[in-house]
DNA sequence: TTGCTACATATAGCGATGCTACATATAAAT
DNA sequence: ATTTATATGTAGCATCGCTATATGTAGCAA
């Protein structure tokens, strides 16, 4: 039941909404389900593991603030985050159009 | 270094080729590479393990036979694969539209 | 004969990752 | 007092593509 169709994607579409603007986890699940029509909602358990591993990796920046009383930690791209994000982007330009020539032939 | 961007869109790769005409595994092998343009060429580690999970769930109905004194398990389409696979195209469509859309989306 | 290449299948075990379930805390509204 | 929205986190599960390795056949070249 639980395709995860979404599986080595994810990263792409967390720095794509980052490339806009900083954000913090929760603005990005809120930035992701907007920016795909409600396609996306993404738990928590999903997104801010997502964020610490693309920090570690070095592809954002995380900084810790407080707005409201609430505590938040907003992410920035860095600049080998955009290389990422670039590279992700023609890696799923040649990927989607294979997709689409091999589910696109029929008998 | 393992992207493996294929996770969880390999099976309906599969029922694509199997949808023409059924195969055995290396057969299927050969097929994606054709069809992706060389794009894709999996290893036997990953495609006889995805034969089997298809096997055992029932979208494939798999057959040994002996072609020039190798054997071969010839798998052909069930109706269950054939509806998993319409269900895996119009998924794929979504999705690819979805991530088309987050994508596109710059600063 | 030996060795290489193509054909053909298989599995143990690894690594990555999205997700469920749960936990914690603040602020505002009811 | 309770609920809802905001905000973050982790333990542990399940899935699955892939590497590495193994086995065997057929045909051809050296």
């Amino acid at each position: 039941m639980n395709h995860s169709i979404l599986k080595g994607h994810l990263d792409g579409l967390i720095l794509s909404v980052l490339e806009v603007e900083p954000l913090h986890g929760y603005a990005v699940i809120e930035a992701l389900r907007h920016r795909s029509d409600e396609a996306l909602d993404l738990p928590s358990g999903t997104i801010y593991p997502a964020l610490r591993r693309l920090e570690r990796s070095g592809r954002i920046a995380g900084e810790w603030s407080v707005v409201e009383g609430r505590r938040r930690r907003t992410y920035r791209l860095t600049a080998a985050g955009a290389a990422t994000l670039a590279r992700e982007r023609s890696e799923w330009t040649a990927f989607s159009a294979m997709v689409d020539r091999v589910l696109a032939a029929r008998p």
